[in-house]
DNA sequence: TAGCAATTGTTATTCTATAACATAATTGCA
DNA sequence: TGCAATTATGTTATAGAATAACAATTGCTA
């Protein structure tokens, strides 16, 4: 299965992999703490808030508070590994870490499931519609509340 | 000068106006609490977030504490006559409250000022792109972070 | 007027995020 | 290696946003 497949999708070691090579590359250190909160993202089924994964963290028998979690999450943030979805205060990992992009999203408002759409035309049309009122874009954010295809048919599984 | 007119900006009367009417149809109250947050949104150059509110309301001599601003903005939002931005925690008054829809915001990183967008062409794009990957939209928020015109060619009177 | 529903007042609390400063680890260089 | 500068993390306290729960009031209606 390569990256172009409909339903392609790496695995959690892969992401993980191509998220230290970006770090690499850039001359930024992803340290155990970042790559624990990102592994943590990960791992979960759904976009989790920074208390959440403060729990985690320290169930791992680390030690935090808010400021260590906010810390890495900023990190993550700045180096789009992750985004923060506004509307819900959670924060889910990107899936195509590579381009920097706002992330366009669809939220299940009944499961909450979230599915990273990153649709070229839509971003190209914002940018333009944008222009056309003299607007110079630097990031855009496009959440979208609604019904998941299990929601529909109601054969979600629902894990959260 | 006509609302299809490029510029055209319906006065704060006419607006208050239209709000009541719209509640009258619905059948729902515009009460003189809901009507003075309204206004005070309104009537302020740029979003507010809901303790600002609350300190303009105090200032007027009236009694509250945070659930009396956040029923109110609950019954504003309800009734699409103002929006919420949820990436800068503010509240903003629609511009176009007789159709229902999520708004499409361009926020000035540099000023704050916040233009309320609304391309129907955006918004079927995304409906059109959701429904392909099999989501059914309820509702869309759209951000754009930027810089407006005033800010890029620094003519910015940045009222606050 | 009594009764019911909707609205507002009030107090307390939860959840989200940051400020400020101390300590530790890492890096670059003498 | 030894040390200063930088970066990252630990720690305590606080700010900011939103809601829960219950009491009092208002407005409508039978
Ligand atoms: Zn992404
Ligand atoms: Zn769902
Ligand atoms: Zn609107
Ligand atoms: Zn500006």
């Amino acid at each position: 299965m390569y990256p172009s497949d409909p339903g392609y999708a790496p695995s959690f070691d892969t992401r993980l992999a191509q998220a230290e090579t970006l770090c690499q590359e850039r001359g930024v250190r992803l340290t155990d703490l970042r790559r624990r909160v990102l592994e943590i993202i990960w791992s979960h089924p759904k976009p989790m808030g920074a208390y959440a994964i403060l729990d985690v963290l320290r169930g791992d028998g680390r030690q935090g508070a808010p400021p260590t979690v906010y810390r890495a999450l900023d990190f993550l943030l700045e180096q789009g590994l992750i985004h923060r979805l506004a509307s819900l205060n959670v924060y889910a990992g990107c899936c195509q870490p590579g381009s920097r992009h706002g992330g366009q999203f669809l939220i299940c408002r009944d499961c909450g499931q979230v599915n990273e759409m990153n649709s070229p035309a839509v971003e190209n049309l914002l940018c333009a519609e944008a222009a056309a009122h003299c607007f110079e874009v630097l990031t855009q954010m496009v959440e979208v509340l609604g019904r998941c295809p299990d929601c529909q048919r109601g054969t979600s599984s629902d894990v959260g």
